[in-house]
DNA sequence: GCCATGGCTAGTA
DNA sequence: TACTAGCCATGGC
């Protein structure tokens, strides 16, 4: 049996829960984002009660960078985040290509369900990117609340309607201005490379 | 295999 | 702006 530990952040958007296993290495498994409806606490036990989590006692090194970077990222330093501890091996290619992609974009840029497409390689698969991204388990990690649609509406953020809240402070996070549903305002677009970048001003 | 699903896009009225 | 057809990777059966 796998056995996860836990501990509860919080943050701007209120707690999180963050997921991790540290055999046979440090990994992340899941970063679990709060919703209206539930704390990410609950969400967590709910779905991990079979896996005989255990509640953190000691901060390993590794987690302690990921809660530091975590810090950074809400006061709006410049986070660092690494691949190394995210477990991406249990996604299709496509999924590993979307989410790596996804994760080389910049704060304060934005990119669109297309251009993630055509990052991966099928141009017209705009909607496995999004159901990609819906099963992203490193909310934050993975920015994927930057990834909006083409007319510049904020598209959905975890698979759940309440998540849309939580991608709106995110993006704000990142210094981009939402009005109702949509990025507005000179917000630079677009972190992906040259060959896929799209105009959206 | 087949079919439904989904964080979408593009075309048309 | 709203509607619709089409796109395509996935997951469940």
């Amino acid at each position: 049996m796998t056995l996860f530990k836990y501990i509860i952040n919080p943050s701007p958007i209120g707690e999180i829960t963050i997921i991790w296993r540290k055999k046979p290495k440090f990994q992340i498994e899941e970063i679990i984002l709060s919703r209206p409806d539930k704390s990410s606490t609950q969400i967590a036990e709910e779905k991990y009660e079979q896996e005989g989590k255990l509640p953190i006692n000691k901060k390993s090194k590794q987690l302690n960078n990921v809660l530091k970077e975590l810090d950074n990222y809400f006061k709006e330093k410049d986070a660092k985040f690494s691949l190394e501890y995210l477990n991406l091996e249990k996604f299709t290619p496509f999924q590993r290509k979307v989410l790596e992609t996804e994760f080389k974009t910049k704060k304060g840029t934005i990119n669109t369900y297309k251009d993630l497409a055509k990052a991966a390689g099928s141009p017209k698969a705009y909607r496995s990117v999004g159901t990609a991204l819906s099963k992203n388990p490193y909310p934050i990690i993975i920015p994927c609340h930057r990834t909006v649609k083409s007319d510049r509406t904020i598209g959905g953020f975890g698979g759940v309607s309440e998540g849309l809240e939580s991608k709106k402070i995110l993006l704000e996070l990142d210094g981009l201005m939402i009005q109702g549903k949509k990025v507005v305002g000179n917000s630079p677009i677009i972190a992906l490379d040259k060959t896929s970048q799209t105009k959206l001003v």
